[in-house]
Parts: C-alpha cells; structure tokens; sequence
DNA sequence: TCACTAATAT
DNA sequence: CATATTAGTG
C-alpha cells in the first residue's frame, strides 16, 4: 500500500518533507538553477530538466521517481499546460506550475488543468518550502495511508517551516490540511516545544540566523528609501527586498537596528558637524579606531558613504576601497545603465526622505538575471568625503587605485579578511556601529567586500548580486572562480549568498565579468 | 487578526 | 555585539 504508486510513503514516513523528489521542468536554465537550489535548500531532492517532453519521458520512465513537479508554463516544446494533463493523467502528481506573470485567466488555467498551486517567478523560498503539503493532500485525498500519515512527523514540519520562517500565509494551508488530519498531533505541541533540530537533512541546516551581508543590507536600505523612512514598516520592507527566505521578523529586526543607528548617528551629527576634519588622515588610519570612523561619520552625512569607510585600518583596506572604487565605476561604465550618474550619491538625508529619484518603481525583480537592472535601482553611492577617511584618498586618486586595485583585490582581500578576524575586530565593531549601514562584519567584508567600500552601494549590486544569488547558475559561468574561501562562517541561510563572493573576488576583471553577464 | 516596535533574550 | 523572540499596542 504505501508504497507502490506514485508517492513512495518514505517520504512522509521519514517524517519530514525533507527528501521530496521535485522534478522542476524550465526551459529557461536559469531558472532551473535558482529552483534547484532553493529546492535543495529545503533538503528537497531535485531533478531538473529543460524541456517539457524530456520531462515526461523522465516521469514515463519511472512513474514513481517522483513527488511533485514544478513547471513552467511557457516552453518551447511543450506548453506546460500539456505537460500538466499529461501528468495529471499518466502518472497522477501533484503538478505546480509557474509563470513570470500572474494574469488570472493563465493562472486560472492552470488550476484547471489540475495545477494543485501556481506561483509566480520570482518563487519564494517560503512557496517552495510548502510544496510538500501538496503531495500529502493528494494523498489524502486519495485516502491512502492515513496511517502512515500519523506517523508523520508533523513537528518536524513545523520546525520544517518554521525555520523556513514562513509563517504567514501559506502556512495556513498547511495548518489547516494538520488539523484535518491530525487530530492526533497537535499543532500546540508541536510548537511548544521544540528545541530541536532540524531535520537531518543532509545539509544540516543550521540554525538559520541571518547574516545582513553586505548585500542585504543594500536591499534593505533601497527597500527603505523607496518606501520611504517614514513609512517604513517591515513588512513593506520584505516585500521590496524580495529576498525568498527572509521573514517580517528579520526584517523587523534589522529595521529596529537600523533605527538606532540612524539616531545615533543623526546624534552624532547634531551634536559636531563641525569636526570637520578637515584633515584626515588620509592614510595613516592607524587606529582604525575608534576616533577615525567617528569623524569620518561625523563630517558628512551621508551615512552611506561613511560607512563604506570604515574601513579599519590597514591600507589594505584602503585600497580596497579605492579598488572597488574604481572597479565599480567600471562597472558602471560598462554596464548600460541609464542612471549612473545619478548614482553618485545620495546621502543620509536622502535616504530618510526617501529618495526614489529614479522612480522605479519596480523593485528589483529577480526575476532575469540576466537582466541587469541596477539602472534601476536608486542607489547611492558612496562617495564622499574624502575628506575624513583615509580612505578617501581613494576618491582622489581613482586611477591609481584602480588599477592597483585589479590586480590587488584579490590579494588583498584574504588578507583583510585575516587580519581582521585575527585582529580581533576591533574594527570591526567600530565600523560597524559606525556603520551600521553596511558591512557589519568580516563577513561583510569577505563577502562583498565592498562594494560597501564604496559607498556602499553599488548599483551593481544589486542587481547583480541578486541576480547571481539568486542563481547560482553562474557558477557555470563564473567568472573565473569560485568561492575561494568564504565559508563557513558565511552560510546563508538562503540559497543565494555565495556568489556575492565569487564576483568580489574576481574582481579583477570586473570588467570582464561585467560584460559577460550583463551585456550581451 | 495583523503589523509594528520596544524590550528583552540568546 | 547582532540577531531573535517576546510582549504590549494600535
């Protein structure tokens, strides 16, 4: 009984969604990647294909190969509608299906042709996470194996999802198909106690703390500026930032963080302006110290740029900073972006008032990556203050700096990265409070590594990150590497954080990398 | 009920 | 410290 047929009860015996076999079929191989990624990251096991009638023949070969099966809707060979009834008919999985756009009657379409869900590109991690309860109402549904289902480890699901944050709505799916089933397990106890761990699955999913990278943080604070600081809220926030496993209690989180450091520093502000330090020292920061970040902050108003100076230290840093300087405008340059210029700068203030020059309204859709699309992203770059900073030197003296930079990035990087963790941070922290706009941390600083430097935000960013993030299909493409060393300590909790690295590290060629990714 | 956020816990 | 979780409020 439990076995045969399509659902192999393992899946729910073991007791947790973990292991659900996922065909994803997508013609678009992109999105085939950032789906099996994401799947994966749900301890899902994946399948993928590119074509709707290699995907059936996979389904024909083995009708019970398969949990569920995710599709696209518009491919080449097979509309995915087709595909649907032919797997609604042949082999009876539950079939999602997906599309770019949410038009109601396509949507509609779907749903009767069997489709159990449909969810809209970009997916979210949290609509991904869910996709098991699919698999366990149809075999309800069917009335098999309520037995097995008792077994089934709903607290693990819960912790499942739970770590998933999701908790809003999709999970009322989910709770309300427990309760009917469960009348033996409680959902109360489930979620009373649970210390627990996650599933085993194999990738031990740890406990899933985020990380605001670099990365995040900008999508964070472009969410706010296009939101505006006043009206602000977090989930507003989320929204924007579109960021699949990130919850309104993040979110919340950050902002509360975020706040305070925007009081502290409009604090600090009121109170000197006048530091205006004017001197600097431009580079002999020896103390990354305490003193050297407060000035720098103090001076100008941008925030933003302020941050991305603190840089500790070591002329590493600086030069860092000065590298990425230059390798961003590079990038700029390079990259058919309509606003760079408008770029430049946007402080503080603007940030607080919102600045959304540009307009764009829409936010970053992940949805192409290959899109880039910081043209349309507001950003604010850094800049400035040359002054205060060492750092700053870097403004002056781009030319150098880059090209210093191209070929030192890659070396320095490491070796900031050491000295900092050796170091103790205590740059660390100052930056950070300085800044708390961007990088936090080393792993800030070793993943993105700065394009905070910059200004902290990079157009490019986030776009790019995203985009890279969110698939790591370029890993095939990588611009010539790979993660070279950011490990552990940088986990993220979603799928997408590595590639942030990769394109840090490359740096070398931004140029390169730009012109493969965005152009063509 | 939901979202926000200050406070507090980890 | 940074982030998570809680609890009180609207």
């Amino acid at each position: 009984m439990e076995n045969n047929g399509c659902l192999p009860c393992t899946t729910l015996r073991e007791g947790f969604p973990a292991g659900l076999r996922v065909l994803v079929v997508d013609d678009d191989p992109t999105w085939l990647k950032i789906l099996e990624k994401m799947l994966k990251k749900c301890s899902y096991q994946v399948t993928t294909c590119c074509l709707a009638t290699e995907a059936l023949k996979k389904l024909r070969e083995r009708k019970d190969a398969f949990d569920i099966v995710i599709s696209d809707v518009n491919m080449p060979d097979m509309n995915g509608f087709k595909l649907l009834e032919h797997v609604g008919l042949e082999m009876d999985l539950p079939v999602i299906m997906m599309s770019v756009d949410g038009e109601t009657s396509r949507v509609m379409k779907g749903v009767q042709h069997g489709a159990c869900d449909y969810l809209l590109k970009p997916v979210r991690m949290k609509e991904l996470r869910n996709i098991w309860q699919h698999v366990l109402r149809k075999r309800i549904h069917e009335g098999r194996e309520f037995e097995s289902l008792e077994g089934f480890d709903f607290e693990g699901i819960h912790h499942f999802m739970r770590n998933g944050q999701d908790q809003c709505c999709d999970d009322v799916s989910l709770f309300s198909l427990e309760d009917c089933i469960s009348s033996t397990r409680k959902r109360k106890d489930a979620d009373n106690k649970h210390g627990e761990r996650e599933f085993g699955d194999s990738s031990s999913t740890k406990k899933a703390r985020v990380v605001w990278s670099v990365d995040l943080h900008q999508k964070f604070v472009q969410a706010v500026n296009q939101i505006g600081l006043d009206k602000v809220g977090p989930k507003k926030i989320l929204d924007l930032m579109n960021v699949p496993w990130l919850s309104r209690e993040n979110v919340a989180s950050h902002l509360q963080k975020y706040r305070l450091y925007l009081s502290r520093l409009q604090r600090q502000r009121d109170q000197k302006c006048s530091s205006s330090g004017t001197k600097h020292s431009d580079s002999n920061p020896k103390d990354p110290g305490s003193s050297t970040l407060k000035n720098s902050m103090n001076k100008q108003q941008n925030v933003f740029s302020t941050d991305n100076l603190r840089c500790p230290n070591n002329g590493l840093l600086q030069l860092h900073e000065a590298d990425f300087r230059g390798t961003v405008s590079e990038l700029n340059n390079i990259v058919p972006g309509p606003n760079m210029t408008n770029v430049s700068h946007i402080g503080l203030d603007q940030t607080f008032s919102s600045l959304n020059s540009e307009g764009n309204s829409e936010v970053f859709d992940c949805t192409l990556p290959t899109q880039y699309t910081w043209n349309q992203v507001p950003q604010r770059k850094l800049q400035d203050d040359p002054k205060s900073q060492s750092i700053a030197s870097m403004d002056s003296s781009p030319s150098a700096a880059s090209s210093i930079a191209s070929s030192a990035v890659e070396n320095i990087i490491p070796a900031q990265s050491k000295s900092l963790m050796g170091n103790d941070l205590g740059l660390k922290t100052q930056e950070f409070d300085a800044s708390l706009s961007l990088i936090p941390d080393l792993e800030f600083y070793q993943q993105n590594l700065l394009w905070g430097g910059e200004g902290g935000f990079s157009p490019l960013d986030e776009d790019l990150h995203f985009f890279l993030l969110q698939s790591e299909c370029y890993d095939d493409m990588n611009f010539g590497m790979h993660n070279i060393e950011m490990p552990e300590y940088y986990y993220d909790p979603g799928l997408i954080a590595d590639v942030p690295n990769h394109l840090f590290y490359d740096s070398a060629d931004y140029s390169l990398v730009d012109q493969s990714l965005f152009i063509a």
